[in-house]
DNA sequence: GTCTATACTTTGATAGAC
DNA sequence: GTCTATCAAAGTATAGAC
């Protein structure tokens, strides 16, 4: 996100981000990403012919994309999953104060707020919900949960990630974000025990 | 919400809720509040002088209750906490199903997208959801868990409900749901079984 | 208290000079 | 491709007759 954005069109998007992030979608104006993004207000019809809606679809993919760049760092710094779980809520948490509690998750409000309104929009959002999905899927997979599993948990992970975001900006506190943790980490590590029942009296550990 | 209101304030209250929840806050505006309730435009500001956002204050108050009455309610009706739990995400489910996946957690949308652009509005949130906290954490204690593990596992039910939301609504499928329900309740339990430790081989039953 | 008309601002969008 | 001027519509808010 502290990208040096030289080129017109990708500051747009930037800026559109940015500002889809804190103030949503119908509270963002096309006059103020302009104004942000240091473009003539005519450069945002130029390079998005279809108007608010498309610049709106490509700032929500760009995020959508960057956010699980992010989240899967986090995963691979970490030894094992559960610690990889526990430090994505700790790394919340730390943005949200370094930005008083501002910056959380990039589409959330977006996502949200074109539901029921805009249903081009809301397929975006479907889309990039889809890709996290999978994404963490495969680290639960990896990590020795069966499939439906993975993907069980890998869901939970998410709602509690997106539903602490929501509690900790409005209460403008951090602990939602590590209670959700804990839950999350729990509920990892029961589905992780009943995967392995022929472990647990480290009768020898026969895993990766 | 089927109530059928009369008074004309309580009428307006019911159409701002609903348009807020479906269609966010920036997203409504004052004429379709007006319309939506057959008030006429000058009754807004003659029963709200501070305009939109005390109209909004009004309505999230209203709405954060009423959520709040049918939580208590679900609960009330279960066996246990664990059930509790469950049929508040199934019963989500249900109202999502039913009506194409508009109607949610009626302040959620709002909340964030005034979180980091109107303080007053934001406390109220805040405030709304301290109230739940507060309700969820009594019931965790009145199942045996000590009053920090209560609070932990309240606050991480509500985001986990919250965050599943999201999930569900931009894509259109209850799976969020309950993906959510089962982590929550895996959580709740591992909370409850450390909770009595002198329990387990059924070797006398020592509680309420 | 009810209701209409209107003022003022901002919105998304377009046209056209350069 | 860049940039300015402008449009029609919708936004919040106010005034005042009834």
């Amino acid at each position: 996100m502290g990208d040096v954005l030289n080129d017109t069109r990708d500051r747009i998007i930037g800026a559109a981000a940015e500002l889809f992030k804190r103030h949503g979608y119908s509270g963002t104006g096309l006059k103020q990403i302009s104004q942000d993004s240091s473009a003539p207000f005519g450069s945002l019809y130029h390079f998005f012919p279809g108007g608010k809606d498309e610049l709106t679809a490509e700032a929500l993919r760009w995020s959508g994309l960057g956010y699980q760049l992010i989240v899967e760092a986090v995963f691979d710094a970490a030894p094992d999953l559960l610690t990889g779980l526990r430090d994505c809520f700790a790394g919340a948490a730390e943005v949200l104060v370094a930005t008083d509690f501002a910056d959380a998750c990039p589409i959330e409000t977006v996502a949200l707020e074109v539901a029921s309104t805009n249903e081009p929009l809301r397929l975006v959002t479907a889309d990039i919900f889809d890709s996290w999905i999978r994404a963490i899927t495969a680290r639960g997979e990896a990590a020795g949960l069966a499939p439906e599993v993975a993907r069980e948990i890998g869901i939970a992970f998410i709602a509690a990630l997106e539903g602490a975001f929501v509690l900790a900006r409005g209460l403008k506190s951090t602990e939602p974000m590590y209670a959700a943790a804990s839950a999350t980490v729990a509920a990892a590590t029961a589905a992780l025990e009943q995967s392995k029942p022929a472990k647990s009296r480290k009768r020898g550990n026969h895993e990766a």
